[in-house]
RNA sequence: GGCCCCAUGGUCUAGAGGCCUAGGACACCACUCUUUCAAGGUGGGAACACGGGUUCGAAUCCCGUUGGGGCCA
């Protein structure tokens, strides 16, 4: 059995969709689970949509998420070069044998020319096949071509007969050679469509598994005429289900949302999106749901890849995220959680690894720690309705009553700990015949001023010291009087 | 519009003719725990798009309809 080799060949054109991060993360399940390679490959043949930084944001996300290439342009390979710009020459060539081959031609159409016949075709309801300079005899075209004329090279799709193909998901596939339009293989300025460079770059790869969206399920039969007019084997076709992005509309064709930077800077694991995604569109058979990198290479297989495609859903992903972050010992989290921290908070000298412990059950993406633990710093003016609550049984005659009863049993508490607080309270409560949340609840609120808040009265208490808590019990004080 | 493909709860999915009274997860609801909110625990509502076949028997096979997606225009 010939070695198996995938490729991931991304487009450096902006952000990194998620959908195209599956894809590459399949590719690599499939090198890696046959002990196989995994390369990757750059597509940058589209100049006009090139965007600065893409090239290293592939990389950096690779990295990030773990899907280490065996080859490609970085680490480099022996099916070198990995970028399709620095192709060119291959191209051409292959562009030349193609033709002598019958599998193409030149076209020299003006793109009026060209356009007239497209709109006759439309008419006609049949696909765009050139009529005038197909049947060129290639000698003629390359000298024109040779005299300077400008020329684009087409591929030359039968008229009669049918192309079918077996894809790994979908099955065969078949369709009708005279419902395929003779495509643009090689564009004026000598740069190739994915059409050819897909088919060129795959067999030159030895690539055993083409996989790729969904999306190019109706134009492979054209790939596959390639690879037959040069004699090349076919290799493996495995197309996936597309992502969605909402779930009622259409999908996203906007970039930016749905893209793996951007949830990487929102503060979702690397891993935990991984293992989102891994999902959508594939199952392991079993009630599994979370999987380390080996454990995924382990469990995939072509069988759990489904058809139809998958709405990207974000509640979900953030429950995952949450669970990863939850299953991470508190130290990890902790340095996790650092970096959110606004400044205010790093400098109001509170044991930050405490705020961490209060976080932990309650983050389920990284980018809510600021406006959670926004009170910590400053106390926000509020609102003393906040004081009562039908649950908790307090109004603001309770709540006064508390707040004063509280501030003398912790003025000279000691220690002043969050169980000591808490010990104390509760005697408060005891003693004044109250229930513990008719203490503890306007406590916290004084505290915090806020409705909710990571931890209660005594683990903010801690949190904040006995100066500060007085002090904000205080402030509570003094709004419920007014 | 032509062609290709798809179709299990709101979402991701299990199911490859009898194991299905259709399983799991997110979300939702209730209860519980409880110093708020989470987390945890317990329970609940919620799906085989529709219509024909095939078969003793269909979510599972075939056909059509409808709906959705993709490609080309």
């Amino acid at each position: 059995m010939a070695a198996v080799r995938t490729r991931y060949a991304p487009s450096p054109t902006g952000k990194m969709h998620l959908g195209n991060l599956r894809t590459g993360l399949y590719a690599y399940l499939t090198a890696r689970k046959a002990h196989g390679q995994f390369i990757l490959r750059i597509e940058d043949t589209d100049q006009d949509r090139r965007s600065e930084g893409a090239l290293q944001a592939i990389y950096d996300t690779l990295s990030r998420v773990g899907l280490q290439h065996d080859e490609g342009p970085d680490v480099g390979g022996p099916y070198g070069p990995y970028v399709q710009s620095e192709r060119l020459e291959i191209y051409r060539r292959y562009a030349d044998e193609l033709i002598a081959l019958g599998g193409a031609y030149r076209c020299f159409c003006t793109p009026e020319a060209v356009e007239e016949q497209r709109a006759r075709a439309r008419r006609e309801h049949r696909p765009f096949k050139d009529e005038r300079c197909r049947e060129l005899a290639p000698e003629e075209g390359a000298r024109r071509a040779a005299a300077g004329e400008g020329f684009v090279v087409r591929q030359a799709t039968p008229r009669t007969g049918t192309t079918s193909y077996d894809d790994v998901v979908f099955g065969r596939i078949a369709i009708d050679n005279a419902e395929l339009d003779d495509s643009v293989l090689v564009k004026s300025d000598g740069f190739p469509t994915y059409n050819f460079a897909n088919v060129v770059d795959d067999h030159l790869m030895e690539i055993s598994h083409v996989m790729r969206g969904a999306e190019y399920l109706s134009s492979t039969p054209k790939y596959i005429l390639i690879y037959q007019a040069f004699g090349w084997d076919i290799p493996v076709h495995v197309h996936l289900p597309v992502i969605n992005k909402t779930a009622t509309e259409k999908l996203s064709k906007r970039h930016g949302d749905a893209s793996f930077e951007d949830y990487d800077a929102k503060g979702y694991l690397p891993h935990a999106i991984l293992n989102y995604i891994a999902l959508l569109g594939w199952s392991p058979g079993t009630d599994q749901e979370f999987f380390t990198l080996p454990e995924l290479v382990e469990s995939f297989s072509f069988e759990g890849l489904s058809k139809s495609p998958a709405i990207f859903d974000l509640q979900k992903m953030r429950w995952m995220n949450g669970e990863y972050l939850r299953r991470l010992p508190l130290e990890e989290f902790h340095a996790l959680a650092l970096p959110w921290y606004p400044e205010e908070v790093r400098r109001a000298g509170v044991d930050l690894l405490a705020l961490s412990r209060l976080l932990h059950s309650r983050t389920e993406v990284l980018s809510e720690i600021p406006s959670a633990i926004d009170f910590v710093a400053d106390l926000p003016d509020y609102d003393p309705a906040l004081y009562e609550h039908k649950k908790m049984k307090t109004d603001a005659a309770v709540a006064s009553e508390s707040l004063r009863g509280a501030r003398r049993a912790l003025q000279a508490l000691e220690p002043f700990t969050q169980d000591g607080v808490h010990g104390a309270l509760e005697a408060l409560a005891q003693e004044t015949g109250r229930k513990n949340g008719q203490v503890m609840y306007p406590v916290r609120v004084a505290l915090s001023g806020k409705e909710f808040t990571p931890g209660g009265a005594s683990e903010l208490s801690e949190l904040l010291g006995r100066e500060e808590a007085l002090r904000r019990i205080d402030v509570g004080i003094e709004k419920l009087a007014r």
